[in-house]
DNA sequence: TTATGTGCAAACTGTTTGCGCGAAG
DNA sequence: CTTCGCGCAAACAGTTTGCACATAA
């Protein structure tokens, strides 16, 4: 019998699972976080601050930009939810999903699409790094840019 | 008998040098390009567009940050400078230098500091990410994020 | 009851844009 | 002379902050 989607506490959904880690760390249990967790949740992959704002005033109008902002930055702190920089703009936010394996990001130049690669993408660059400078590498903290495939098609022929 | 920084078109200094290669494209040859190319060139590492502009209005009061901020698009189109995405707001740039090794760029989530990576660094990870996905890595367009030595020495002890 | 979160307005950083004048080629 | 760059003002996106009030615990 394989576990299949049965991990995290107690097969109760990844909003209540992140509810109850949040309520572990001592945070307040509050009606922003419950809808920001469940626009992640229903997101199924990276949103944009603003796109969080959209869906969860849709959700519960008169919930304000800057509370989301301030939400989406403590469940950071809680280790509820992960950020991802992806050097045009706008920071993308999406929930820990325990059990799933983390992923780098990385992100179109031109559709600005993002695509999840395996975690163990930037392992030598970790290390060598490591070894070089003493940094440590954050693998997922960042995009990495470049182009995608279906944009490189499209310029297929042309040479820049 | 080696040819040290003898390099690029006929050692004119790197400020010439990119002139000429504006010129060679159909560039316009304009005071203020002349400014930021020599703002760039003296500044020998990553400035954001902000430093250019006061560096740049230093140099040449009444130029205008909307003009830097082109002219720095427009040298990055002529391939004369390049700009790095850091991940915390500002975008970095810097002249091309002939004859330097293109590198990677890895910035300090801390202390926001920047350090040169090898160029070679993401050789591996754009190998996989080709043949997985076919998308084509554009290696030093992003920062890689993480720690520096430094600001880990400063945390030592404390575990978060 | 009390620390913490929220709503609101406003500021702030980084960057872009439309427009008419001016200067490079 | 014509095309392209420039200065200016203004807008824009994304995000942060100070303050007073509300509320979870």
């Amino acid at each position: 019998m394989r576990a299949g989607r049965n991990h995290g506490s107690a097969e109760a959904g990844p909003v209540d699972d992140a509810l109850a880690r949040l309520r572990a760390r001592g945070q307040r249990l509050t009606p922003a976080r419950r809808v920001v967790l469940e626009v992640l949740a229903s997101a199924k992959g990276h949103l944009a601050a603003e796109d969080v704002v959209t869906r969860a005033t849709a959700l519960q109008p008169g919930l304000h930009r800057a509370t989301i902002y301030r939400t989406l930055d403590s469940l950071c702190a809680s280790d509820v939810v992960v950020h991802v920089h992806t050097g045009h703009g706008a920071t993308l936010y999406h929930l820990v999903d325990h059990g799933e394996a983390p992923h780098v990001h990385v992100s179109c130049d031109r559709c600005g699409g993002i695509f999840d690669a395996p975690s163990d993408l930037l392992d030598v660059a970790r290390e060598r790094l490591e070894r070089a400078i003493g940094f440590r590498l954050e693998p997922s903290h960042t995009a990495l840019l470049g182009t995608c495939a279906a944009c490189l098609a499209t310029t297929k022929g042309a040479s820049r």
